[in-house]
RNA sequence: GCCUGGGUGGUGAAAUGGUAUACACACGACACUUAAAAUGUCGCGCCGAAAGGCAUGCGGGUUCGAUUCCCGCCCCAGGCACCA
């Protein structure tokens, strides 16, 4: 047993006091940028599933300095924001106060694992001379064209009182409070992701990044390749222009349908029939939640507009037209031209409401008749009743049939512009100013931070609190000098965090967001590690901003994270996710009283594959405890005179085995079974002082060694012990030696038919034919022949010999 | 519905074409102890006295040999979704 709380402070204390873990740049070294998702500061402090991803970050982190890479690992703090000001108001406190306690807590809890952070980089979002350059960024994109204010449905949270980005819409739903999203049309501030649809998309080829990350982002940009065509109205001047990615099924066109919000409907009013029944359908539309309207498996609903007429373009036909709410106006056109006996969702709904079907692509070309369909074909075959376009393969006349008809080939993107503004108190002013006169105006970057008053009734009502406060929206114009309104909302805290990795090589620089010098020698950083929750949040909003920087010559690099790698959940021990309701929440500050921080670092790591989901575990954590007793009682217990010399073969291997196994499982990221080559190591250590074999000074530093990034402080501590003066943090990582891997014998493992039937020792680097010579005679020795039939015999001609490790 | 992962002992898991269950946890027996804890030793997939047989979600296939590769299905988790 050791005293984890005497060496665990002892190591932090010297870490601090020697500065251990800053960085510098050095042109002549290597350098990697090693990056943990910053935390946001909540109230409740970081619970187990934090220092899981930072744990394995900080094993990377230590192993590549001692692999001679000059390692910038820093951290910050998330502090702007909902949960932040959430929690504030709870507690009836200010959000700086708040957020200010809390970070102090979270600050002693990370130092508290030990983490090989360069602290004098730390970042706050919420800091002045961070916010400051938050809103120089908005300004370069404003400068741009890539922020921008419109008029536009937006998603609101009635519980947050604030609107919410897509990406902050899950399944309906506020991503934070889960109250449903309504949609309300208000004026305001957004980021055009869309003009970097096509990059965000294809820098994805270049990324190495978990697969279903990447395949989210894919999901989420949404690309999809088709034609715009317009159909005229007839009887008027007015034309439906609809996004298809079927054109090839123009002329199986049999009505169209309208989102019941489109413009259009506005305009043919006057000539529809039903007024008042389009006008019933509009407003029970309105009604429904986004929720509602895209439920499962419900079933379509519409109303024609009476009266009114479409021309398809190919047939020359006229055909109904119809508002139905399956059509959404936030995609494409928000109208469709439908094609029922093609997409499954224009079959059911021509099928209610008796709408002509019409086949146009026969999968049995040349049949006689197309068969009578039950269902939609969505899939290809030869184009029939199609004009001068009859017997085509359908795929090859896609293009051809859009431009017979002028229509132009386009590609259209489900990805939408991201909403920033947020009518809440806790984040980065928006730098503008509107003036009667002379219109929405920059804040100039002299006059910048707009500084957030702390002296603001800062409860949300649904308007913005900096609306309150005469003192910060009373501004003059800086064009005309004349009575002028500051714009107050704030940020979505998504932009704070987009640009913070850029900021921490350059942290302690008052007049730059990042320096040229700093960015390029330390970015783009080289491996972040963070939960999977941020797949189309932050890591998309991250991208988008650093290839608008690399177009504006701010940076030469387009893509900011070149590795990734996502931790897994933990869950409660009752398999659940953690949560305060469930009472199954694990608070790591009581772990690491109890067991110590590298208990836990090893145990957090030991549970299973990073990237899992896994329950934890209170009982299991005494095997990690009992493994760093178990090193300390050895080294507490052997001698450490040079005996590496009398010590035995097999430990010798098995040392040269551990460091291979090691090294290739850390740069792996298969932390857990790093941990198992290393116990095992470590019982081969206890047997040999069992045994009375000696056990080296060599041996155990290299043991050392390959501990230290996992369980820092008892590594530290007892390499001290073994008499060296300073941190191992800087110690060559071991090197294995390739002719203590090759073994002198091998076991081969005769199966017949598949069955192992016997194990035999033969010397390394026999041949095959050789190893097979004795074949017949084992079977003998086994009595196979006598035992069985001829039949196994014969079969047994047919033999197998298999081979563990190598015969080589 | 589509796209990702995944399904192995009582539990967390290991093995990516070659002795399935490494490393741990839990459990059991024993030793030490006045006792308990700690520690140590042994055992521990299932059936069987043994020989042996059977086991990696289910069913097929390829192979001398499949947890691993291929085809079909079932179940679990996550993401996307009237997206035209």
């Amino acid at each position: 047993m050791y005293s984890h709380k005497k060496i665990e402070k002892k190591w932090q204390a010297y870490w601090e006091k020697n500065r251990t873990f800053e960085a510098a740049e050095d042109p002549e070294k290597k350098k990697q940028y090693i990056l943990d998702m910053f935390p946001y500061p909540s109230g409740d402090g970081l619970h187990v599933g934090h220092p899981e991803g930072y744990t394995a970050n900080d094993i990377f982190a230590r192993y590549l300095r001692m692999n001679g890479y000059n390692v910038l690992h820093p951290i910050g703090f998330d502090a702007f924001g909902l949960p932040a000001e959430n929690y504030a108001i709870k507690q009836g406190v200010h959000p700086k106060e708040s957020t200010e306690k809390n970070i102090t807590h979270i600050r002693e809890q990370l130092l508290a694992f030990g983490f090989s952070y360069d602290w004098s980089r730390e970042v706050t979002t919420s800091s002045q001379k961070y916010y400051h350059w938050t809103q120089w960024l908005f300004l370069q994109l404003y400068r741009k064209g890539l922020a921008y204010k419109k008029s536009a449905p937006v998603n609101w949270c009635e519980s947050c009182q604030t609107v919410l980005a897509n990406e902050q819409v899950v399944s309906g739903e506020c991503e934070r409070c889960h109250t449903a999203v309504v949609q309300k049309k208000l004026e305001q501030w957004f980021l055009k992701v869309t003009a970097y649809a096509q990059e965000l998309l294809s820098g994805l080829e270049t990324l190495d990044w978990p697969a279903p990350i990447k395949t989210a982002q894919r999901n989420w940009i949404g690309k999809s390749e088709g034609a715009h065509i317009s159909f005229p109205i007839a009887d008027s001047h007015l034309s439906i222009s609809v996004f298809t990615t079927r054109p090839d099924t123009l002329f199986g066109a049999t009505y169209m349908v309208l989102a019941p919000e489109h413009e259009l409907v506005e305009k043919l009013k006057k000539s529809m029939t039903n007024q008042y029944e389009v006008e019933a359908y509009q407003k029970a539309t309105q009604k429904k939640s986004e929720l509602q309207r895209t439920q499962l498996e419900k079933e379509k609903t519409g109303v024609a507009l009476g009266g009114v007429y479409a021309i398809n373009p190919a047939t020359q036909e006229n055909i109904p037209i119809w508002i139905a709410d399956y059509v959404v106006p936030s995609y494409a056109t928000g109208a469709i031209m439908a094609v029922p006996a093609h997409d499954s969702r224009d079959f059911s709904f021509a099928k209610k409401y008796h709408l002509p079907v019409r086949m146009v692509v026969c999968p049995h070309y040349p049949a006689p008749t197309c068969p009578i369909l039950d269902e939609a074909y969505e899939g290809d075959g030869h184009l029939v009743e199609s004009g001068k376009f009859t017997s085509m393969k359908n795929i090859e006349a896609k293009k051809a049939i859009a431009e017979s008809v002028g229509g132009v080939l386009h590609t259209q993107y489900r990805l939408r512009d991201w909403l920033i503004s947020r009518q809440r108190y806790w984040g980065a002013p928006i730098p503008i100013i509107y003036c009667a006169n002379c219109g929405t105006q920059e804040v100039s970057e002299a006059d910048l931070p707009v500084l957030l008053p702390t002296d603001v009734d800062f409860r949300p009502t649904g308007e913005s609190p900096l609306m309150r406060s005469k003192k910060f929206h009373r501004v003059s114009c800086p064009k005309c000098g004349k009575r002028a309104r500051r714009e107050s909302d704030t940020m979505d805290t998504f932009m704070c965090s987009s640009w913070y990795y850029l900021r921490y090589p350059s942290a302690d620089d008052a007049h730059h967001p990042f320096t040229q010098e700093k960015t390029s020698y330390w970015l783009p950083v080289d491996m972040y590690v963070g939960g999977a929750e941020h797949a189309v949040l932050h890591l998309l909003y991250a991208r988008f901003i650093t290839k608008a920087l690399c177009d504006m010559g701010f940076l030469s690099f387009d893509e900011p994270f070149a590795r990734l790698r996502n931790q897994g959940l933990i869950l409660g021990e009752d398999g659940e996710k953690m949560s305060k309701s469930r009472g199954n929440v694990i608070n790591p500050d009581d772990i690491i009283d109890a067991y110590g921080a590298d208990t836990m670092r090893i145990y957090i790591m030991f549970m299973g594959p990073l990237e899992d989901a896994k329950p934890w575990n209170t009982s299991s954590i005494m095997g990690s405890r009992r493994f760093l007793d178990k090193a300390w009682d050895i080294f507490m217990k052997t001698a450490d005179e040079d005996a590496d010399a009398q010590s035995s073969e097999f430990l010798t291997r098995l040392l040269h085995k551990t460091i291979q196994k090691v090294t290739n499982d850390i740069v792996t990221f298969h932390f857990n079974t790093a941990i198992s080559t290393l116990m095992m190591l470590l019982n081969g250590m206890q047997d040999a002082v069992k045994k009375g074999i000696p056990v080296g000074k060599k041996t155990k530093e290299t043991f050392l060694l390959l501990l230290s990034p996992f369980a820092p402080h008892i590594a530290e501590e007892l390499w001290e012990s073994l008499g060296h003066a300073e941190t191992l943090a800087y110690r060559a990582w071991p090197l294995y030696d390739e002719a203590l891997l090759i073994e002198d014998a091998v076991t081969l493992v005769i199966q017949i038919n598949g069955k192992v039937r016997d194990t035999m020792e033969v010397a390394a680097g026999i041949s095959e034919d050789e190893a097979k010579k004795p074949f017949k005679w084992t079977l003998y020795k086994n009595g196979l022949q006598e035992k069985k039939s001829k039949k196994l015999f014969l079969s047994a001609e047919k033999f197998s010999i298999s081979c563990v490790g190598s015969l080589k």
